[in-house]
DNA sequence: AGTATAGGTAAATTATAATATACCAATTTG
DNA sequence: CAAATTGGTATATTATAATTTACCTATACT
């Protein structure tokens, strides 16, 4: 699991550092330049390259915002390449026969994705999630009701919907073929 | 722009304070009970959820493994509903006549979403992204063989793909006809 | 009524993050 | 070669994060 919280404590450490070096050599600046350029000591930037720092808040704050990045940018980990084909039997969560969703990237990066199949004329209705839970929806094929925050968006093929997750919500696929949709969920974010 | 990093310094601990107070009372928990779980002093978490204080690393670190959370969530700002639909003509990106690109939710939390046209029997070459990106291309009709870090994949319709943006990356249309892509580019993570 | 729990304040103390300054050893550059 | 530049170390100082303890005010419970 390449997920963030299953980081140790020192980890985290670890992390920002690497993460800002990374950044920091791609926008060719020296560690100087950038201690100059965003108020933080040159030592305290060593520190944290190094791993061997606890920084506070604004610190980390002064890092992302001198860089022009996100603060979750220099917190997070990441790898290579992978693939999820429709081909392969991924295991299904929720196969009650009418809504079947396919796990694709499982919990990287705190985004997650999803390969949804919602049967002709049927319905589903989703358990809100935690607060801070963003889900986006696309039409890869038919067409989609969603009905969220007392509002109803009908969606048809190729269109996208972005909504908040903790509301509660369903889905509703009006037509008399099968709806497959893509979905990405974030746990995160700004 | 609901974006990050365009908080202000001060502005970053009330963020954390009202994400913290959120997960925390969505958990059922009270300030002592999660001090005494992550071993953080009450005080501390009091200061931190009134946005009045300038938590470490370290702190922050132990609350968001506390409640089970990545770091990030604690860091990230979101909001409601919306829509894009394929009809509304929205602006393209790069229109050179082969491959076609347009924004859906545009640097929202740092997941960008794009949907995309890639023309049959043409290439497109990206331009290497920063150091951190990660990208995620589903093919929603057609087919497509991505190039990436020396190896070719050929994805089908309703596959998937995930890779880091900072490798240079090509994409192939080997069909006779039009391939339609969803992309999504994060910015962070892990 | 009294008791417990909850969020919050106030003060003093301890731990440590961040700083400034000087110095050092490799590169790199003129 | 000499002169910058860069990443890094060492030490001492300052600023402040985090802690502990005590106290206060509501609200909820029996």
């Amino acid at each position: 699991m390449n997920t963030e919280h299953s980081l140790k404590e020192e980890e985290a450490g670890k992390v920002i550092g690497a993460n800002l070096r990374q950044f920091r050599i791609n926008k060719g600046l020296s560690i100087e330049a950038l201690a100059k350029q965003i108020g933080v000591s040159k030592l305290t930037l060593i520190k944290i390259e190094g791993g061997e720092a606890n920084p506070t808040l604004s610190v980390i704050w002064k890092i992302a915002n001198g860089l022009n990045i996100p603060i979750t940018a220099l917190l997070s980990i990441e790898s290579d390449v992978s693939i999820a084909r429709k081909k392969e039997g991924l295991q299904l969560i929720s196969s009650d026969d009418v809504f079947i969703v396919e796990p694709l990237f499982r919990s990287h990066d705190f985004t997650e994705f999803y390969r949804g199949y919602l049967k002709a004329e049927k319905a589903y209705v989703s358990d809100p999630h935690q607060p801070g839970v963003i889900e986006y929806i696309t039409v890869m094929s038919g067409e989609l009701i969603v009905e969220v925050g007392g509002e109803s968006y009908h969606l048809e093929e190729y269109d996208s919907i972005r909504f908040k997750g903790n509301l509660p919500h369903k889905y509703v696929n009006p037509s008399s073929s099968l709806t497959i949709l893509h979905f990405v969920i974030t746990y995160n974010y700004r």
